[in-house]
DNA sequence: GTCTATATCTAGATAGAC
DNA sequence: GTCTATCTAGATATAGAC
C-alpha cells in the first residue's frame, strides 16, 4: 500500500522568518488541509483514512486531531474552505453586461473552463457523493458556487426585455443546467469517450436557442 | 452502532413451495442483492460493510461470498442489474411521435417523474459518487439509461425539419441536460429548499425555447 | 505543539461444522 | 449451500514522551 508517497506539492509558504527554533505554527494547518484535499478528492469521505491524510500531509495523526475535532470536522472545514476560497464563482460578483450573444458565449466558455478543471471535477463529484451524508455542504455549494451565477444571469435577462425571455429565472436554469449537465456526463461520468460532442456545438446551439425569442421579437417589430 | 436493525422490507417472495426441507436456492441471491441495494444506496461503496449487508439481507456473510467473489463483485453486479433491469430507459425504445409541444411536455414530465423517485435519486448519486473508482459503471449508465433518450429525441428532431433545429444532437443535450441538472440541484443536492422552482416553470420555458426556431420558420413562411 | 506508541473496534475475507 | 466462529489488517481516536 504505502507506495513511496511521492512528494506532494505541499504548501511551503515562507519558512517561518527569523527564529529557526520555534516550529511553524499555522503551516501545519495548511499542510493538513492540503493533504486532506488530496486524499478526500481521490478516495471520498468514507474511503479516506486519517492515517493516509497524516502521511500525505507530512504530519502525525495527533497533529491533525489537535487542529480538528475529528474526521467529520476536518472534512467539513476543508470543503467549506474550498467553496469559499477557491471555487466561489466570480462571474456572479458584478452585473453582467455586453452584447447578448457575446456575453452568453463568454459566460459559457468561462463556465466550461472552470468546471472542466480536473480538480474541480473531483470536487464536484465529492460534493455530490456526500450530499446525503452532508446535505448542508451540498446546499452551501448551491449558495456559494451556483446561486450568484443564476441570479446574475436572470437579472441580465430581465434588464434586456428585447430578448423576450418570458421567464428569466427558468432560462437561467436552462442555460447553466445544459452546461453543467454536459460537464457531468462528459467529464465526471466519463461520457466523452462514448458520446463525444464538442463544447462549441453545445454552446452554439445553446446561444441560438436562448436568443431565438429575440429574433421572433425583431421579426414582429419589423411589421 | 448496531442500532436494532429495524425490519427491512426484505423480499419475502413465495416461501418455497411443496418441499419444506430443501432450502431456497435462488432466493438467497435476491435477498443479498436487495439488502446490498439498501445499504449501498444509503452508505455508498466504501461506507458499506459486508457485515451490514449480510444483516440487512438476512443471510450470513459467507453466503454472500459464495454468490459473489468479493465486495467489488457484489457492487458491480448490483449496479449493472439495477441499470439494465430497473432503470433502463423506456421512452427510448420506440421512435417518438406526436405533436411537438405535446410530445416534449410528456417526455419532460416522464423524465422528471422517473428521476424524481427517491430510490433513483440515491442510485444516481451513487453512480456519480463512484464514477472515479468505477468509471465503467458510469459509462454503462450513460449507455443504458441515457443514450437512447438522447438518440431518439435527436431522431425526432431530424424527422421534423419544420422545427428548424440546426443541431438535433446538441438540442437533445440541452433538453435532457436542463432537466437532469434540475433534478441534480433540486433533489440530489437539496437545492429545492433554498432555490425553489416548480417543474412547470422549467418545462414551459424549455419547450418554448426549444420550439422557438419553429416559430421563426412559420413567420418566415407566412410571407 | 508535535511526535511515537497504543487502545479499541470493525473491516474484508476465510475455515470448518452441518 | 448455509451458518458460526475466526484470522488479519487497518480504522478512529487517545495517552503520554519531548
Amino acid at each position: 500500500m504505502l507506495e513511496q508517497m511521492s512528494d506532494q506539492p505541499l504548501v511551503q509558504h515562507e519558512p517561518s522568518p527569523e527564529t529557526t527554533s520555534s516550529p511553524p505554527r499555522k503551516l501545519k494547518c495548511e499542510q493538513i488541509l492540503q493533504g486532506a484535499l488530496t486524499v478526500f478528492l481521490e478516495h471520498g469521505y468514507a474511503g479516506t483514512s486519517m492515517d493516509r491524510v497524516a502521511a500525505v500531509a507530512g504530519v502525525s495523526k495527533q497533529t491533525i486531531y489537535s487542529h480538528f475535532q475529528d474526521k467529520q470536522g476536518l472534512f467539513t472545514a476543508l470543503i467549506e474552505r474550498m467553496m469559499i476560497d477557491r471555487f466561489r464563482v466570480e462571474f456572479g460578483s458584478e452585473p453582467l453586461q455586453g452584447e447578448p450573444a457575446m456575453l452568453l458565449r463568454r459566460l459559457a466558455e468561462t463556465f466550461l473552463t472552470k468546471m472542466g478543471d480536473a480538480e474541480f471535477i473531483a470536487f464536484f463529484r465529492l460534493v455530490i457523493a456526500e450530499s446525503a451524508r452532508f446535505p448542508e455542504l451540498a446546499q452551501l455549494y448551491t449558495r456559494t458556487v451556483m446561486q450568484y451565477g443564476y441570479v446574475n444571469l436572470s437579472q441580465y435577462f430581465e434588464s434586456h426585455p428585447e430578448l423576450h425571455i418570458a421567464d428569466p429565472e427558468a432560462m437561467s436554469r436552462i442555460f447553466f443546467g445544459s452546461l453543467g449537465a454536459f460537464i457531468l456526463v462528459q467529464e465526471v461520468m466519463h461520457g466523452k469517450q462514448i458520446m463525444a460532442m464538442s463544447e462549441e456545438r453545445l454552446i452554439d446551439s445553446l446561444i441560438a436557442t436562448v436568443l431565438s425569442q429575440a429574433t421572433v421579437g425583431q421579426v414582429g417589430k419589423s411589421h
